[in-house]
DNA sequence: CCTTGACCTGGAGCGCGCACCAGGTAGTTC
DNA sequence: GAACTACCTGGTGCGCGCTCCAGGTCAAGG
């Protein structure tokens, strides 16, 4: 499964409401729901009314979510991953090469910024002379 | 037929075709006359016939607007970026800002990957016991 | 003369990752 | 008991940044 759960048993109420989550993982209620039937956060608890309640687990579980995704991680590869991980411990191997494939990619990617930060700076030194009014508003 | 175009001759007066721009930058036709369009590259020359060429301040450029594009300028900034160029050395303080700001962006998003290396580390430490296959093809 | 190929223009289409909306239910508040 | 709030489901819409397409021009080659 996607979310560790320690035990079956799950104290009450350590759970989070929906809104409570918003708060806790700066997602929105709505991309919470798509994750959620996107298959990237699979058994979410419910109350007895119907409504979602999130574990400690599902926090930390976005929280690796958005970071693959803020690091150019797809949707699909995303899924692919969960997808694994619902299979079960035969596929930590290729969970594993996708991580590390993950972890060269971010490293190009900070490489590819530092050359940006070579090629904004050069262009800066052409404004060297140029003063910035600190009191302009906005 | 792939046969290669007989790029040997290189066009007159160092301007470049289309093609040679496209081989040059990276960047396709379609993304080249779009950023025209959109007034990210101006007073591309033409040759008799009305087919573009391109001169190396063009390639310098383009290389540019990706530099920015890549580390998450938007369409609208570098309009509005390029729009201040046409306007003349009045607008340089705004152009320094622009760079400034986007520079410190760019650090930011350095720092953001940064951080998910080190998520991933961390989550690769539960696969130190697996073996990856590396005869395996794909 | 006919074909081929590079390029032209204007406009439509598309994939991604959400964001928004309508219509409904369950529990609390006055 | 009426309103209000929080949440539910299923579906549609949308902004971005290209990407593709139809239909045409022009020049060179066989």
């Amino acid at each position: 499964m996607v979310t560790p759960t320690p035990t079956s048993a799950v104290s009450a109420d350590s759970l989070l409401t929906p809104a409570e989550m918003v708060d806790r993982t700066g997602v929105t209620l709505d991309t919470l729901r798509y994750y959620e039937s996107e298959g990237l956060l699979s058994d979410v608890a419910r109350a007895a009314n119907g409504h979602r309640r999130y574990s400690e687990g599902d926090v930390r579980w976005i929280n690796v979510l958005r970071c693959l995704r803020d690091t150019g991680m797809s949707m699909a590869q995303l899924r692919h991953y969960c997808d694994l991980g619902d299979q079960g411990a035969v596929t930590r191997p290729e969970r594993k090469r996708i991580l590390l494939a993950h972890r060269s990619l971010v490293e190009q990617q900070i490489e590819e910024r530092r050359r940006a930060l070579d090629l904004i700076d050069g262009k800066l030194g052409a404004y060297a002379d140029v003063e910035i009014d600190v009191e302009e508003r906005s």
